[in-house]
DNA sequence: ACGAGGTCCTGCGAGC
DNA sequence: TGCTCGCAGGACCTCG
C-alpha cells in the first residue's frame, strides 16, 4: 500500500546510491508488470544508462535517465530498494527488476503480488503522463482553494474523490481514512456537499498527516520497506485505519468499518465525523 | 463526462 | 494437517 509517504521514503532511500551511477546490466523476471514497453526495449534502455536523478511523482518513483524517464509504480506490494551487498535468497525471490551498477551495488524493484507496473517514457510521454495527474498535496504553491476546486466538483463520496489521482495525488486508503478523521468529515459524504470550512480542514490535515508519515518513514503493515529495507513506523500513530471495532482515540466511540465506498475498507468514528 | 464495477496478482488468515 | 476461499488495493479498463 505504498502511498505518497512510502514512495517518498523509498525514493529518498535509494536516491543517494543511484544518482550519477551507471547501470551495467539489468534483468527482468516477469513481463506482466510492463506497460507500453517490451522487455528488450526496457533492458536496452537501462543498460549503460546513467541515473541523473530519482524523484517521486504522485505514488510513483521516477528514475531520470538521459533519454528516458523510467517510472515505477509500486502498486500494493512494490518496493524500490538498493543493496550494497549480494541479495539473500528471500530478497531475490520477488525481485522483478534488478539493475547492477558500475562500481558495485544493485537497484531492485521487488514486488510480491506484481500489481505494480513499470513504464518507460520519453520526454513527450512523460509530459502527457504528468499532466494527467492532479497536483501534489505537499507542493507549497498549492492553495486550499485549488485543493477544494479539484474535489468539490464530484458527486462521489469525499473519500473516493480524495483517492482519485486526477484530483489530488498521493492519497490512498490509509491516509484518506486518517485525513477524513482529523478533518471531522463523514467519508461517505458526497464531495460536492462538503462545506468549504471542512475542505479547509481537510487540506491542512491531509498535508499534516502526509508530512508526519514521511517523518515516520511510512506505514508498515506487511510488505512495505524503506529504500534501505527498514520498516516505517507511522502505523503506531494511526487513528482509524486498521482499528475497526476499537475505541476512537478522541471520544471512545467504537470505530465503524464499511466496504460501501469503492469496495475499500473505510474506518471512521460516527461521533467525530459527520 | 462521469461513475460504477471488474481485472490484475499472490500471500495470508480464517474456516472446515 | 491440508485444503479452499476471500481479502488486501492502485491503476487502468469497459460498460452504461
Amino acid at each position: 500500500m505504498p502511498e505518497l509517504p512510502e514512495v517518498e521514503t523509498m525514493v529518498r532511500g535509494v536516491r543517494p546510491a543511484l544518482v550519477g551511477r551507471t547501470i551495467l546490466q539489468a534483468t527482468l523476471s516477469h513481463t506482466d508488470i510492463l506497460r507500453g514497453v517490451t522487455r528488450p526495449k526496457l533492458l536496452q534502455a537501462l543498460t549503460g544508462a546513467t541515473v541523473r536523478d530519482v524523484t517521486r511523482r504522485a505514488k510513483h518513483g521516477v528514475v531520470h535517465l538521459d533519454a528516458w524517464r523510467f517510472v515505477l509504480q509500486p502498486g500494493m506490494t512494490g518496493n524500490l530498494l538498493y543493496y550494497d551487498r549480494p541479495l539473500t535468497a528471500p530478497e531475490a525471490k520477488y525481485a522483478v527488476l534488478r539493475a547492477r551498477l558500475e562500481g558495485g551495488g544493485e537497484f531492485v524493484f521487488r514486488d510480491i503480488r506484481r500489481i505494480g507496473t513499470l513504464l518507460l517514457l520519453n520526454e513527450r510521454g512523460w509530459r502527457a503522463y504528468d499532466a494527467a495527474l492532479g497536483p501534489e498535496p505537499l507542493d507549497p504553491a498549492l492553495t486550499p482553494e485549488r485543493f477544494r476546486a479539484g474535489l468539490a466538483g464530484s458527486r462521489q463520496a469525499i473519500k473516493k474523490a480524495l483517492m482519485d489521482q486526477r484530483r489530488i495525488v498521493g492519497v490512498g486508503n490509509i491516509y484518506a481514512n486518517e485525513a477524513l478523521f482529523f478533518a471531522g468529515i463523514d467519508p461517505s459524504k458526497p464531495a460536492n456537499r462538503v462545506r468549504p470550512e471542512s475542505y479547509e480542514r481537510l487540506f491542512h490535515e491531509t498535508r499534516r498527516i502526509l508530512a508526519a508519515a514521511i517523518d515516520a518513514e511510512g506505514t508498515t503493515f506487511r510488505d512495505y520497506r524503506t529504500g534501505t529495507g527498514q520498516p516505517g513506523s507511522f502505523q503506531l500513530e494511526l487513528m482509524v485505519y486498521e482499528r475497526e471495532g476499537e475505541p476512537c482515540r478522541v471520544c471512545g466511540t467504537t470505530l465503524a468499518g464499511t466496504h460501501a465506498i469503492d469496495a475499500r475498507i473505510t474506518v471512521f468514528c460516527h461521533r467525530c465525523q459527520r
